[in-house]
DNA sequence: TAACTACTTTATAATTATTCTAAAGTATGT
DNA sequence: ACATACTTTAGAATAATTATAAAGTAGTTA
């Protein structure tokens, strides 16, 4: 069983509201990824470093790829790719957009870019969203 | 020395053009991608196959990827990824937007989409493009 | 609370996409 | 034809991710 506190409960609520067991592993991942200021973006592999740098108990890498997919499933991070063929998650889940400056990224929101126009779903398909990304690059 | 033939003519200047000797392994994959009517797109990994799988003499994997990074470096093809870690090459060069529809990609053609709003370059930076992606799913 | 069962974690192996290496081959200028 | 720098190639190496199957744990039941 775990040691509960007001900190954890949260999480450990958040997880079993989602039908995920709130294992230690877990509850710490959502701890570190959720219990702060500011949304951002991370890969499982920055992830992983960051949180086992501060542990004498590592978390194993699969726990991580798992517990990430499993909260990305449960609508609670979003994922992109750049052209590095690496995953990126993103704690921000409410729509907004991208823009991109050399593998860097940096969150643009929601109403700062509207539509004038916007084509049709094909038939039998909606739209579930729409994100841009807006590529820099240096001036002069 | 090349086999030179009317449509191999044009495709040898056309890498010359951009500095790159027109081999015969670049003339092969250039007159599959681009002598055609429609634009398309491809992993490296299909387009291997497709091209190796009627050739009695196969072009090597590294050749394709040095191929299709020399090609993309010349402007003749465009990279964008998906959520699934692979790198896609798309022959319509041209600014436009794409639909996603689980792992399908649709082609938008640029003017099918306008701005009303669109933000400010970060200072020192300027905006290199702007692409949309609209993500789809079944009705009901 | 003890026992049970299904879900999780873990180390490790496997897989996939891609890049690197260095030896053999080829395009191009002379 | 020769020389030289650029290319191709097979195969090894790397990086991100997924699969495997044994050991551990949460939640349920008796």
């Amino acid at each position: 069983m775990q040691k509960m506190n007001n900190k954890n409960k949260i999480f450990i609520d958040k997880l079993r509201s989602s039908g995920l067991r709130p294992t230690n592993q877990r509850v710490e991942i959502s701890k570190f990824l959720f219990n702060r200021k500011k949304t951002f973006h991370f890969t499982v592999e920055e992830l992983k470093n960051s949180m086992n740098l501060k542990r004498s108990k590592k978390i194993s890498t699969a726990t991580f790829y798992n517990t990430v997919h499993a909260l990305k499933s449960a609508g609670y991070l979003k994922e992109f790719s750049l052209e590095n063929n690496t995953s990126y998650y993103d704690t921000n889940i409410s729509s907004h957009h991208h823009f991109f400056d050399n593998g860097k990224v940096i969150d643009i929101k929601s109403d700062k870019i509207t539509f004038r126009k916007l084509p049709e779903a094909p038939k039998g398909k909606k739209i579930k969203n729409v994100e841009v990304v807006i590529r820099l690059e240096n001036n002069n």
